[in-house]
RNA sequence: GGGCGGUUAGCUCAGUUGGUUAGAGUAUCUCGUUUACACCGAGAGGGUCAGAGGUUCGAAUCCUCUACCGCCCACCA
């Protein structure tokens, strides 16, 4: 038998081990009628980066997946990468920054030819970390967003979407940043409480002494105002309702109007109406047929339309305007008050809301489906008390924006045409010309949302819907990621994949903490806490960090990389080494032949055969229910305390050393056997969590009836 | 404005449907190096389970309130 060096080494057997299952097959499941599927779509990470600690959760899938596998479920884990539409061209365009250039200095098509590069390569980098880990993905099935079988099924959706009347264009405020260019949905803004102004203008009645006052924390966009609103109910301003006043800023004549939405109490009663800046404002406005007049341009600088505050960022204007105001003796007061404000989630900048036309979906009826495949129990979440915020969020759900101005992405297949301004939406191929006969069109500029094309990831990766894989491995088993992406992924995923193939996409959500810092804090490249994941492996050994935090994962607590938790586990691994070494040196040159069977001779024999069974049967029982940490502390106390600390040490005077002049035999191969049988059906238990060392021990014990690898092992019953 | 969590040993956290002296890792102290492992073994100390009230034969666990942390959602100027 092979000698074991004194301390485990990760570094002698990861890649080797990794290797060797990779070659062997076993991580790409057959379709096979006798076996029951169980399928898990990994979450696919964005491939603009290196994987981050929270990549590592990956883990609970390997340990589902390994389990599976081994409990003779034809087990698939699809791997993929995200091209993470605007994230990624983010990142490039940072590094064009530091290059000196910009998006600008490139044609759409180069700008798209290089992110498409410089993915590539992250994507092969990420994928090489993947592995590093022990993940044990089916690389010959892995996908890319952007992959063209991808893309075509990204398409039809979007088609039938069309056809089916739940798609349409429109022309509304759009959350706009005005640093990246591009608008965003509802779910990607980010709300702040801030100190702001509350500014109090007077705006003169056209015709007459009289003033009306109206309360604003924008005065920048007086410009763009096109009249004045109050309640109906309003006393006060009863009489002056279908009068005129003139706008402070421009003397633009403009309507006072009667509005239920006008609360009486805020500020003085009237509000100054904005259509082209405020959702309310838009929605009144319509109302009341007003214009929109756009004073902020996509650019963040004031418009022509803004007069003499054109070519200013909103708060220069802001400054300028109440300046004017004063001079003019229109300002009656201004107070301080706290407001919410939307902000770009990637850089901060202050979301503009700006009139803008784009795509959008109908959400109500694909969310009233999906909140029924919960209630109904066919998809379950875990933990439970998720349920209640899907619902929350699907109740109160808006049509989803998915139209982004950017290059990098899938370009949305819809033609304009020139001539008559119909919108022609085709699977990907160009229209040859429009119902009104003119070849005059023109293709939207922009890209899809990216959780548009994630959100339907669990069946384009399957093939939908004429692949075999689709219809062996379709609905999943699981899925499980982290509660921060419920709303941007998974409800989704339940909206497009019940509607596309009228099944649920999974039966499972399994939901998990974040990774934070061993200070509990979130992780941020600005904070600087980030840990690289990849260091974590080279100093703890693969093992020991998914120990660490399959430990750890208890309900939806965040989880913490500390280095006593790595500690725990890496020492852990070595106790396992040890272990070994100590049966290997009570066997000598002895073999294993026939069955392995446990022999209950003495009380330490009948003692640790009852734990044994007691572990097998809570283990399995914490499996079911997703008690991860709860399995691994069960499975570190046995083998650590019931194994090591009581039945090895009475393992010495069963089996003496040196051995007696006549010893008997039968005992001895019997004390020998039970040694042997306890640590093989520990590695059992053990490998979903360290795969690494287990694989690497089973290999060397001198068992007659081993399969090819421990990953392929019959679970325990 | 609405919703969801957390508060248990010095530190980090478990505690499944309420049930005997509340657990683990780590840290601290004492003792121990004969045939695995000092990344070891044996043992010890350490908690009014945030606070108050209630339900119960029995509460860390269920209910109500309070305090302090944290998170998510939200088109009132």
């Amino acid at each position: 038998m092979k000698e074991l060096a004194k301390a485990y080494n990760p570094k002698d057997v990861e890649e080797k081990i990794y290797k060797a299952w990779e070659e062997s097959g076993y991580f790409t499941p057959k379709i096979d009628a006798n076996k029951k599927p169980y399928t898990i779509i990994l979450p696919p990470p964005n491939a603009n980066a290196n994987l981050h600690a929270g990549h590592m959760m990956y883990v609970i899938q390997d340990f589902l997946i390994r389990w599976k596998r081994m409990a003779g479920f034809s087990a698939l884990w699809l791997p993929g990468a995200d091209h993470a539409g605007f994230e990624t061209q983010v990142v490039y365009e940072r590094k064009l920054k530091e290059e000196g250039k910009s998006r600008f200095d490139f044609t759409r098509e180069q700008l798209y030819k290089d992110i498409m590069d410089f993915v590539l390569n992250n994507k092969s980098n990420m994928t090489s970390q993947l592995r590093k880990a022990g993940f044990s993905l089916d690389w010959t099935r892995e996908k890319f967003t952007l992959d063209p079988d991808i893309i075509s099924r990204v398409y039809k959706t979007f088609k039938k979407l069309n056809d089916d009347g739940l798609l349409y264009r429109d022309s509304r405020l759009v959350n706009y940043c005005t640093t990246h260019g591009t608008g965003f949905s509802d779910l990607e803004v980010q709300h702040e409480e801030q100190e702001c102004g509350l500014y109090y203008i007077k705006c003169k009645v056209k015709d007459s002494d009289k003033y009306i006052t109206v309360a604003t924390t924008r005065p920048e966009t007086i410009p763009g105002d096109t009249g004045i609103a109050v309640n109906p109910k309003d006393e006060r301003y009863k009489d002056l309702v279908g009068k005129t006043v003139l706008n402070p800023f421009n003397e633009r004549e403009m309507p006072i109007v009667a509005d239920d939405f006008v609360d009486l109490a805020f500020g003085t009663g009237a509000v100054k109406l904005t259509p082209a800046h405020d959702e309310n404002d838009f929605e009144a406005g319509k109302r009341h047929g007003m214009p929109l007049i756009q004073v902020i341009g996509f650019n963040g600088k004031m418009t022509k339309e803004a007069g003499g505050l054109e070519g200013l960022n909103v708060k220069q204007a802001r400054e300028k305007i109440m300046e004017i105001l004063e001079q003019r003796g229109l300002v009656e007061k201004t107070e301080k008050y706290k407001n919410v404000i939307g902000k770009c989630y990637k850089c901060g900048t202050v979301i503009e809301p700006l009139p803008l036309s784009q795509w959008y979906i109908k959400m109500k009826g694909l969310a009233e489906k999906a909140i029924k495949v919960v209630k109904n129990g066919e998809v379950k979440i875990i933990p439970e008390n998720y349920e209640k915020v899907y619902y929350n969020w699907l109740d109160n759900i808006y049509d989803w924006n998915i139209s982004r101005q950017i290059v990098w992405g899938i370009r949305i297949p819809a033609w304009q045409c020139k001539n008559c301004g119909q919108w022609l939406i085709t699977e990907g191929e160009t229209p040859e010309k429009c119902k009104c006969g003119s070849t005059n069109l023109e293709q939207d500029q922009d890209s899809f949302d990216t959780w548009f094309s994630s959100g339907q990831w669990p069946f384009v990766t399957l093939g939908y819907p004429e692949n075999e894989d689709f219809k062996y491995f379709y609905p999943t088993s699981v899925m499980e990621t982290g509660y921060d992406i419920l709303f941007f992924w998974v409800a989704r995923m339940i909206m497009l994949g019940v509607y596309m193939t009228g099944k649920i996409p999974f039966e499972t959500v399994y939901l998990h903490g974040m990774v934070r810092d061993t200070a509990g804090k979130k992780m941020s490249k600005s904070k600087g806490n980030v840990v690289n994941p990849m260091d974590l492996i080279e100093q703890y050994g693969a093992d020991a960090m998914r120990f660490s935090l399959i430990y750890q994962v208890t309900g939806t607590q965040d989880l913490r990389v500390a280095e006593d938790t790595l500690k725990m586990a890496k020492t852990f691994m070595n106790k396992i080494w040890n272990a070994t070494r100590f049966v290997q040196m009570k066997l000598g040159d002895y073999e294993q032949k026939g069955e392995l069977n446990f022999t209950e001779n003495t009380d330490a024999d009948k003692e640790i055969k009852s734990k044994l069974e007691e572990i097998k049967k809570t283990y399995n029982e914490d499996l079911e229910k997703y008690r991860f940490g709860q399995a691994a502390e069960s499975i570190y106390h046995f083998f650590w305390h019931e194994f090591c600390d009581i039945y090895i040490e009475k393992a010495k005077n069963q089996i003496p050393y040196p051995l007696p002049e006549n010893p008997d035999e039968k005992l001895i191969k019997e004390a020998r056997d039970n040694l042997l049988y306890i640590l093989k059906e520990s590695l059992i238990m053990l490998h979903p969590i360290i795969p690494f060392i287990t694989e690497e021990i089973y290999q060397i014990l001198p068992i007659e009836n081993k399969k090819e690898f421990l990953m392929i092992e019959d679970w325990i019953k």
